[in-house]
DNA sequence: ATGACTGATGGAATCAGA
């Protein structure tokens, strides 16, 4: 069973690149972030002619997620992240599909820090501590899918000294992420890849993809129950070189789980 | 420190992204 996830950076921008990605790797789940679109404007119909099911949560202009899964209906568990009903940001959203718990989410960038997006991004990692331990509780397979807005560590940036004041490497961030390590979340990429240097975020400017300085901030972090049916996982690269891209490359994992 | 790119909104210029 193949879960992917994809920040795709507009829906309805993205809608052509999608498919041809959905048609080429087939990913039996795919998680999407950023879709700035409204609930009425998902394309639902195209997505079905393509093979998939999905189930969404949207927004005006910004933020907006996806889960989609092939052939079957994808069973809604949450949505919206629990733990603050004021918060009217569309970022969560949890489904069971072929009896794995899929957590898709956006996590806030938080830029510039120190500041009130900042603080909503700590208190949003809070909340979504308090979520993740709940599911891993549960004793369900979980994954844990999405845009972290995270770089975990030196080497997942092309040129970390130049992110040491943003909000997606500073200290709290990085701590709040090793925060779900520690608690026995696996990083299905760097778990299959430990030394490699990989990237899931390129900047539109100044040729980032070409130059390859790009950010590992997209993550798939499987609950101990699940992590001893990691296969492999990667990147599918390359989409992002084609045209109209999102800035954002589509990130996956292989487990040994019946589609 | 700034700018360059891109998408959405609204129908130009601005916000947000990372």
């Amino acid at each position: 069973m193949r879960v992917a996830t994809f920040n795709v950076n507009g829906i309805g921008a993205r809608i052509g690149a999608l498919l041809q990605w959905l048609e080429e790797t087939q990913p039996d789940v795919a998680c999407l972030q950023e879709l700035k679109a409204p609930q009425e404007k998902f394309p639902e119909a195209a997505i079905r002619e393509a093979g998939y099911c999905p189930i969404w949560l949207g927004q005006k202009s910004w933020n907006g997620v996806a889960i989609l899964a092939r052939g079957v209906e994808p069973q809604e568990v949450t949505r919206g992240l629990p733990g603050d009903p004021s918060d009217e940001q569309s970022r969560y959203l949890e489904a069971a599909v072929n009896g794995i718990l899929i957590a898709c989410l956006y996590l806030p960038n938080g830029n510039p820090a120190p500041g009130p997006k900042f603080d909503y991004k700590l208190a949003w990692f809070e909340r979504f501590h308090k979520r993740a331990q709940e599911l891993m509780d549960s004793g369900a397979p979980v994954i844990l899918c999405g845009d972290y807005n995270v770089i975990p560590t030196e080497r997942d940036a092309y040129k970390p000294e130049r992110w040491v004041e943003d909000a997606l490497f500073r200290p709290e961030s990085r701590a709040a992420y090793q925060k779900l390590l520690d608690a026995g979340w696996l990083d299905a990429l760097r778990a299959t890849h430990p030394d490699e240097v990989i990237y899931t975020f390129y900047d539109y400017m100044r040729d980032a993809y070409g130059r390859n300085a790009g950010l590992r901030i997209d993550h798939l972090l499987l609950s101990p129950e699940l992590a001893p049916q990691l296969k492999a996982a990667g990147t599918d690269h390359a989409v992002r070189g084609r045209e109209k891209p999102s800035d954002h490359v589509p990130t996956w994992v292989e487990l040994d789980w019946p589609a």
